[in-house]
RNA sequence: GCCGGUGUGGCGGAAUUGGCAGACGCACAGGACUUAAAAUCCUGAGGUCUUUAUCGACCGUACCGGUUCGACCCCGGUCACCGGCACCA
């Protein structure tokens, strides 16, 4: 053993070491329990950030240490590889985006090796590859022949950057997510997959996911946004229509005194045409058509609306109610059309307010400050029903229900319920993705391509012009086709899929990745899945997250997979902040300047010590303040480590010794052994808190330095700890402890080690420092045998002379004692 | 506006079931080693007051209040910051 910690050698002979031996390299051994550990894979950007180290060394650490109890774990990595920036590549630089794309792999899969991390590289994907893609199309098709993917024309969101449009998911405050442009509408025709019909589903499972944190849960109920209601048909007067609206607040129908329609409202035309309301509806709806989202849905806007000159019933009372056009009502949500009720909506009340529209209160409060005859804002709260003929007297919640009951009985009206969530979008307008395996054949309509066609591969012959159509529509050969069904000429389908879709079941391929019959085996994907552990960032806690979820049930219910959810236990790593030039602590970024490029701290500190800082700063979940200092403390702590291992070979010549415990100085090194390796366990795999497991690991390595040159210390006791030390500190940062294992002990690595067990009896110390208190304030601590019962603790310190000084001239009125902790004496 | 989260030394953080607040590390200070420096090893440290020093006293987990023998932890209220959603009927 080298005298000085020499990582760039040692972290290059390890990486060697278990790619020459495949240490990582796992099969289905139905003999052992399986631990399916997932980190989300990266998009090959051409770098590593210190986001993805820190990802994958939480990831890293889970997977060895799991091996080390035994577990047979999948542990694996990839590439999202389909995506805009290959293609912008491709129209600045002129370079392919395949061979963007793939220099870009290769680079990353060496700064991946370079950190260390145990994966089954064998079993590696890549989403672009045709050997994916072409199963990525297979499911695309058997989701079309359930019903489950549709073409449809509607008004969808546009980014005119990008030229693409965006799922809803993609639209963050109006602008596109990934260049912040604002979006527009355009009306096209586009696939949409049919994830509305797993809402139900995607929201009452989030119950039995009790190891995802719960606020990624709220998210995606926030985001399915179901609330139960009541569909009421409104007749309009002089017509033989009806105005169907949703409403959660059926109780407030008798306040109800105007109708709003979306300016989209399909009715909307009929209603109007040939009136003299026609031009100013006309005019208003142009209006709306050219705001964007985010002045259209701009909460602080005044309202606008027209008055269509058509009047509606109201059902309960037979009022005839105006009923007028505001863009504040959406054709995406509900019916596209609303009952108004002033008095108690917000909204309501304010275009009832600029139009000089009645406002009839309907629950009266109880709060005398609120007078609900003369309000300046809606009152949105619980109260007693008013002005609401049988409904009188009720308390207004219970209404919901009575109402409901009452329109149901009169054929007007019956319960439903909505949901924010919407049909995925996945059609993109743009060159590197899967192509969409449809065809147009002008007899047959839309026909999905043969399976034994598959996959339909990207085109090399396109333009990358950067304006206008989609580059795939320049490849003659690609466009131009025969339809599957009938045999005439026919044309492909040019959009590609939201890469979304690869990533939503890239877990299943793994399983089974290079299976050029089935996109996988359903006994080898039944063996691993579910996911037992998935690591990523709180970022994708809707988009991915959600799609995966509806992916894995779809794909159940076409029997190809046992399990209906993907990820079992969700851990969301917290982002990697560096201070600015004032010293503020923001997301490492380019722009703000504060990035630190792992590769740089690889060349100056190795993997070992990058690996431990980033896990020692902070626990996973929350946000790490990146520190050069810190850096330095983690570089510090292996070299003292290595010192210590040093010392010990240089001086003792191999072999086990037989450790003995016997000393006082034994027994205090063999609790604190024992209690290490207790909290190291748990830590790791209870918590996920890494940071107190590492911190853990450095109080028994202060402790060897201190017992080091004590001659009462048994020698085999003290070589026990040092390799339990190793072998602990081995998930954490294992070349190092791999090299240093080999002159500690020598017999095999680590990676395969058994993960070591403590001793129950050794967690107990046979003597306990017991704190008095006198009223919960401490006053002095005592030393007693450990394990008396609360009435001998408590029988003890009463005869303490110190406790006795302390209780002198007092009287006691109460004593509690905890064992083995403290004794608190109630005095007076 | 609605929903969720966080608030502890100079800093990152610890306290796992209501039982010694500040583990571990960073930064800092002192000492040892050295011609010297670096490295290393050892020691110290929440604040205020008192004391030559010891001993000690008081205050202290954003703020106000409550429950309890005892509260960073539980309950009620307030403030600040962060994240998500947002004209969703």
């Amino acid at each position: 053993m080298e005298e000085k910690y020499n990582f760039s050698e040692i972290e290059k002979k390890w990486q060697k070491y278990w790619e020459d031996n495949k240490s990582f390299k796992v099969t289905e051994d139905r003999s052992k329990k399986k631990f399916y550990d997932l980190e989300m894979f990266p998009y090959p950007s051409g770098k590593l950030h210190m986001g993805h180290v820190r990802n994958y060394s939480i990831g890293d650490v889970i997977a060895r240490f799991k091996t080390m109890q035994g577990y047979n774990v999948l542990h694996v990595m990839g590439f999202d590889s389909f995506g805009l920036p290959a293609e912008n590549a491709a129209i600045k630089h002129g370079i392919a985006p395949a061979k963007w794309t793939w220099d870009n792999i290769h680079e990353m899969e060496g700064e991946l090796r370079r950190l260390g991390l145990s994966y089954d590289w064998d079993r590696e994907v890549q989403t672009c590859s045709p050997d994916y893609y072409k199963w990525m199309q297979w499911i695309f098709i058997q989701f079309y022949n359930k019903g489950l993917a549709y073409k449809k024309e509607n008004p969808v969101n546009w980014c005119p950057s990008c030229q693409t449009v965006l799922a809803n998911e993609q639209v963050v405050d109006g602008c596109c997510e990934r260049c912040d442009t604002p979006v527009t509408k355009k009306n096209l025709s586009q696939w949409y997959l049919r994830i509305t019909e797993y809402a139900d589903r995607l929201l009452d499972n989030l119950d039995d996911l009790p190891g995802w944190p719960n606020k990624v849960k709220v998210m995606q109920r926030n985001w399915i946004g179901r609330s139960v209601g009541a569909e009421i048909d409104f007749k309009i007067k002089d017509s033989d229509k009806a105005l169907k609206v949703f409403t959660t607040r059926a109780d407030t129908l008798f306040g109800a005194t105007f109708m709003v329609m979306s300016p989209e409202h399909p009715y909307l035309m009929e209603l109007v045409k040939g009136s003299e309301y026609e031009k100013p509806v006309n005019e208003y709806v142009e209006e709306v058509k050219h705001l964007n989202d985010i002045e259209r849905t701009s909460t602080t806007r005044e309202k606008t609306g027209v008055f269509i000159g058509r009047y509606a019933v109201n059902p309960v009372n037979g009022k005839e109610i105006p009923i007028y056009i505001s863009d504040y009502v959406l054709m995406t949500y509900g019916t596209g059309a609303i009952m108004a009720v002033p008095a108690h909506d917000q909204r309501d009340f304010d275009f009832a307010k600029k139009f000089g529209l009645d406002i009839v209160p309907v629950v009266s409060s109880a709060d005398p400050e609120i007078d609900v005859n003369n309000l300046t804002e809606a009152f949105a709260a619980e109260g007693t029903m008013i002005n609401s003929g049988q409904f009188d007297g009720m308390n207004n919640r219970d209404a919901i229900e009575k109402m409901i009951d009452w329109l149901d009985h009169e054929g007007i009206g019956k319960k439903t319920v909505n949901y924010k969530l919407r049909d995925w979008l996945i059609s993109r307008q743009r060159y590197w993705g899967t192509p969409i395996p449809m065809i147009y054949c002008d007899d047959c309509g839309w026909v999905p391509e043969k399976e034994e066609n598959l996959p339909v591969l990207l085109p090399e012959d396109v333009e990358f012009t950067g304006k206008g159509e989609s580059p795939i529509t320049t490849s003659k050969s690609f466009v131009e086709c025969t339809c599957p069904r009938c045999g005439k000429k026919a044309r492909r389908e040019v959009d590609t899929m939201d890469t979304f879709l690869d990533s939503s079941w890239y877990y299943l391929r793994y399983t089974d990745p290079h299976n050029d019959k089935k996109a996988w085996d359903k006994d080898k994907a039944d063996y691993w899945m579910n996911v037992d552990q998935y690591i990523g960032g709180v970022e994708h806690a809707i988009l991915h997250l959600m799609y995966a979820r509806f992916f894995m049930m779809a794909l159940h219910d076409l029997g190809l997979v046992s399990e209906e959810e993907p990820f079992r236990n969700l851990l969301t790593q917290g982002m990697v902040n560096k201070a600015d030039e004032n010293g503020v602590f923001k997301k490492m970024s380019k722009s703000v300047g504060n990035v630190v490029s792992p590769e740089e701290i690889l060349q100056k500190y190795g993997a070992d010590t990058a690996r431990l800082f980033i896990l020692f700063a902070a626990p996973p979940d929350r946000e790490l303040d990146w520190s050069d200092e810190g850096v330095d403390g983690s570089y510090r702590f292996l070299n003292r480590v290595w010192r210590l291992v040093y010392d010990f070979v240089s001086t003792h010549d191999g072999g086990e010794i037989p450790a003995e415990v016997k000393s006082d100085l034994d027994k205090n090194l063999n609790y604190v052994l024992n209690t290490t390796i207790k909290k190291v366990t748990d830590d790791i795999s209870k918590r996920y808190n890494f940071n107190t497991a590492i911190s853990s690991i450095m109080e028994l390595v202060n402790e060897l330095y201190k017992d080091k040159d004590q001659k009462d210390l048994n020698q085999g006791l003290y070589q026990k700890a040092v390799k339990t030390v190793v072998i602990l500190l081995s998930p954490f940062t294992p070349h190092i402890c791999e090299e240093m294992w080999q002159d500690l002990d020598g017999n095999g690595t680590l990676v395969h080690h058994e993960w070591p067990s403590y001793d129950e009896d050794a967690l107990v110390k046979d003597e306990v420092e017991v704190v008095v208190q006198l009223n919960g304030k401490v006053k002095a601590k005592v030393n007693v045998a450990s394990g008396l019962s609360k009435d001998e603790l408590a029988e003890q310190m009463q005869q303490d002379e110190r406790v006795q000084k302390l209780l002198e001239g007092k009287t006691v009125v109460k004593t509690i004692a905890v064992p083995d902790r403290l004794v608190n004496f109630v005095v007076r």
